[in-house]
DNA sequence: TGCACACTTGAGCATCTATTCAGGAGTTAC
DNA sequence: GTAACTCCTGAATAGATGCTCAAGTGTGCA
C-alpha cells in the first residue's frame, strides 16, 4: 500500500507514485471530505438554496414568509430548515408564535455571495487556464 | 398572488407582505437558484469532494492517480469526473493515453479553500450572531 | 496489424432524498 | 378552560443518485 514504493491500487498499472504521495500528504482526510460534502450537499437543493438566498437578502424571515417567498409548502420549508439548523447553517429566534430564521455566520454568507456573483458575472474572476481550449 | 396586496400563499394566514415583497425584489430567480444548487450539489458528494481537494493540492492528476488517492475504482472516478466536467468545474488535458484533470477556474478553488478553512478553524471568522443563545 | 493500456460509457441496482399528508407541540387571545 | 395560529415531526412514496460490472473508444508500442 505504500505509495512511495509503488505497489498499489490502480486497476492495472502503478500510478505516479511521487505525485500521489505528495498529494496525499496535505490532502483532506476522508472524514474531512465527508463533512465538507455534507455542507455542500445541504446547499445543493433548489428549495434550500432559495431559502438561504432569501435569508441573505432579508436578514431574517419566519417560516410562513419563507414559504411565501420560495413558493413551497410551509411543511417543506420546515423540513428544509430542520436540516439547515442541524448543520448550523441557519439559526433561529422565537418571537411570539413566529420563529425567525437567519444565516448562522459570515462564512455561509460569503459562500452564497461568492457563488451568486460567479453565476451572474460570466464565470467569475478566473479567465486563466483558458489559453489552450481543451474539453 | 401579488405579495404587496397580501392575498397569497401561506397555509392559513397572510405573511408579512412588505418584507416578502422586498425580499423577492432582489432575490435570485428560481432558475438561478436551481443552477446554484446544481453547482453545490456536485461538491456535495464525498468522492467528488475528495477528487476536487486532491486537484486543489496537486494541480492536475490523471484518472488513475485520482483513483489511487481517493481510494475508489477508476470507473467511479470517471463517472464523477464526467459530471464535474459537464458542469465546467474541472477541465481536462490529454497527454498520450493519460488524461489529466484540473480545477477549471479560480472560483472553484476559492470555494474549496474557503470551506476547508471554515471546517478546520472552528467555525471560521463569524462569531457574530452569537450573543443570545438560541437553537 | 494486433495487443495492452487509460479512460469512458451504459445498464442495473441498492440507497438516499424531498415532497406530501396527517397529526402533535408550543404560543397567544378570549 | 377553549380556540386559533405558527411551526414541528413522522410515515409513506416517487424520484434522484452513486456504485459496480461489462463492454466500448482512442492511444501507444511491437
Amino acid at each position: 500500500m505504500d505509495a512511495v514504493t509503488g505497489l498499489d491500487a490502480c486497476t492495472t498499472r502503478e500510478p505516479d507514485d511521487a505525485r500521489v504521495a505528495a498529494t496525499r500528504e496535505h490532502l483532506v482526510t476522508p472524514d474531512e471530505a465527508s463533512r465538507l460534502a455534507d455542507q455542500f450537499r445541504l446547499l445543493g437543493d433548489p428549495t434550500r438554496a432559495q431559502i438561504l438566498y432569501a435569508l441573505l437578502e432579508a436578514g431574517e424571515l419566519c417560516v410562513c414568509d419563507l414559504a411565501t417567498v420560495v413558493e413551497v409548502s410551509d411543511t417543506a420549508v420546515s423540513h428544509a430548515l430542520r436540516l439547515l439548523r442541524a448543520a448550523r447553517i441557519v439559526a433561529s429566534r422565537r418571537a411570539g408564535r413566529m420563529i425567525y430564521y437567519r444565516l448562522a455566520d459570515a462564512h455561509v454568507r460569503m459562500l452564497l455571495d461568492l457563488s451568486r456573483e460567479h453565476l451572474r458575472h460570466g464565470t467569475t474572476g478566473d479567465r486563466e487556464e483558458r489559453r489552450a481550449g481543451h474539453a
